[in-house]
DNA sequence: GACGCATACGTCACACTATGAAAATAGTG
């Protein structure tokens, strides 16, 4: 069995939700987050650390107690601490900390007071009438809750692309070692680089004879066999995820892959110009009524229909075949397209790696220049910046620039767009830097025209360049704000100003749809990962995939410009 | 529960604000 970071991460989670609900010491509950954080942030391995002799007592935030307990789940699967939690309060109690607006203390009243154990009994609860009379609730809270379990239950079970790459790497990298195998590549939303993922979808190709079957659903992370055949099987990982393996001829990979990645959209209308011209597609290759004509590569496919090969991400039939057919397939941006990174954290902040560390991982992944963002003052729980440490950080990085090579740093600030659509910081502070994201981090159940016009004004003001993660939202946990993002666009049109494509695979807006919209009003994107240490960076490819589902080329994106280019944009967005 | 100074115990990162309650909780990266 092998116990993953997460895992163990996730174990820690759980028992400070037990923790918090039961009342117990916030300090002790705060240890667990801590060391859950710790963990999960971490790059090797735990089981890997102490088959290798390591102690986890190094770790910060790890002291002899969790270090056993990391132990004992590395052993069994599981902490007895947790299980003893589990005895004492029901799953269902803990679930409903998912809600907004319930936090452990409501959570708590609401299972001693009224016993309720699941969100089953807090919806009928909440219809009945009975959580208002609560202290602490009111008539609102409980429309709140009757909603949101409603939208809790209906949550498709998707998942963020950034989960399932690994699985996805893993399993690649395990067929492709047995026997017999030739090809082995991931199909389906995945491979749209869908901002979610249902399932993953795994073609191979392989010598007669090859266990490929066998092996795949023997993989050591399998929770369930669902099905095992000669050319499909499908499994569920212990996480939850299912996995579907297909196995077809060489012949007809390129076939069965175009098929397979879909999107059905895209597929039907694919099968459909096929149809008009007398041929049948499916996924074991194109014919005619004299036999096949393509199908060994996904360019035969669409060759065969006299169209170019149409990127994966594109395949939603929303309008690539027409384009196709044009011969204007737009070249969509690459990875190696990004010049530099404008929205980075350091540990003047919240980010975890400072300045310099920063400067330098962007260096070495080949990065030209570097925009420093942290956050302001009124983001007080990051401990943002107010102008006397804004304006020493603008003479750090000075000094930097002064001896650093190959790598240009950006004086930037990540500045709240306060209630009234002001910003953060002064004029005379702000006209300092080179560049001034605007992001909204409060106030999100602001009504949708008062929403907007905040976020407007903002993009009004003398100095601002970009409007961070513009819907705000977390994908799996948080809605976007109400905001009139046509209305965003057309005033970034207006005033000259860009959005931000947030890489994060929380985040990931823009949305592709709004990328589309931005780049058809000639609105520029900066694709920004919004690194908070050295590692992140690596994000972009996010960032990218989503661009790519958008429909943006290189020359639809901000950071694909030199640095001297970038400059002359960006001094129009600043007075 | 971790950690540091000390070997038993005190401290532990922020701090403001929207919400919707009538004082407190939850949310924000």
């Amino acid at each position: 069995m092998m116990i993953r970071n997460s895992d163990i991460a996730e174990i820690f989670d759980r028992i400070a939700d037990y923790l918090e609900v039961e009342g117990d010491n916030p300090f002790k509950v705060r240890a667990y987050r801590n060391a859950s954080r710790t963990i999960r942030g971490l790059g090797p391995e735990v089981k890997e650390m102490v088959a290798g002799g390591e102690e986890l007592t190094e770790l910060p935030g790890i002291g002899k107690e969790l270090a056993a307990k990391i132990l004992e789940i590395l052993e069994t699967g599981t902490a007895q601490a947790l299980e003893k939690l589990k005895q004492n309060v029901p799953a269902g109690v803990i679930e409903m900390l998912k809600i907004p607006g319930l936090g452990p203390k409501r959570v708590s009243l609401l299972y001693h007071k009224l016993k309720i154990e699941s969100l089953a009994a807090l919806k009928e609860a909440a219809e009945a009438g009975r959580i208002q009379a609560l202290p602490g609730f009111g008539a609102k809270t409980e429309q709140h809750i009757r909603e949101a379990v409603e939208v809790l239950s209906q949550r498709p079970t998707r998942i963020s692309i950034a989960l399932a790459r690994p699985w996805v790497d893993r399993l690649l990298d395990d067929l492709r070692r047995v026997p017999g195998v030739i090809e082995a590549a991931a199909a389906g939303s995945f491979r749209r680089c869908q901002e979610t993922v249902g399932d993953i979808d795994i073609l191979v190709t392989a010598a007669e004879g090859s266990p490929v079957m066998e092996r795949f659903i023997s993989f050591e992370e399998v929770g369930q066999v669902l099905a095992q055949g000669e050319t499909k099987s499908s499994i569920v990982l212990r996480s939850g995820l299912q996995v579907d393996l297909r196995r077809v001829g060489q012949e007809n990979f390129g076939a069965a892959l175009q098929y397979f990645t879909g999107s059905q959209a895209h597929n039907i209308a694919i099968r459909r110009i096929g149809r008009q011209r007398g041929l049948k597609i499916n996924e074991y290759g194109v014919f005619t009524l004299d036999g096949k004509i393509a199908g060994e590569t996904e360019e035969s496919v669409y060759g065969a229909l006299d169209l170019p090969w149409i990127p994966p991400e594109l395949r939603e039939d929303r309008g690539e075949i027409e384009v196709a057919r044009k011969g204007r397939v737009p070249e969509l941006v690459e990875l190696s397209d990004i010049k530099g990174e404008l929205h980075s954290h350091t540990s003047a902040t919240d980010g975890r790696s400072t300045l310099e560390e920063m400067a330098l991982s962007a260096r070495r992944c080949g990065l030209k220049y570097l925009a420093v963002t942290d956050h302001s003052q009124t983001l007080r729980m990051v401990g943002g910046l107010d102008e006397r440490r804004l304006l020493a950080q603008i003479k750090e990085i000075e000094r930097l620039n002064a001896r650093l090579k190959g790598i240009r740093l950006l004086k930037g600030i990540e500045v709240e767009i306060l209630m009234d659509g002001s910003l953060d910081l002064p004029d005379p502070v702000l006209q300092q830097l080179d560049l001034v994201i605007g992001s909204v981090h409060s106030g999100f159940r602001l009504p949708a025209r008062q929403q907007t016009d905040r976020i407007l004004r903002a993009m009004d003001q003398r100095f601002f360049s970009i409007l961070g993660h513009p819907s705000g939202r977390l994908i799996n946990e948080r809605d976007a704000y109400a905001v009139d993002l046509a209305a965003v666009i057309g005033k970034a049109k207006e005033r000259g100003c860009f959005l931000e494509l947030n890489a994060n695979p929380q985040r990931l807006d823009l949305t592709d749809t709004w990328c589309q919209m931005a780049k058809e009003a000639g609105v520029l994107v900066a694709i920004n990962t919004d690194a908070h240490s050295v590692g992140e960076f690596s994000l972009l490819a996010y960032g990218i995939g989503q661009a790519r589902r958008g429909w943006l080329e290189k020359k639809d994106v901000l950071n694909t410009r030199p640095l001297n280019e970038l400059r002359t944009l960006l001094k129009r967005t600043m007075g």
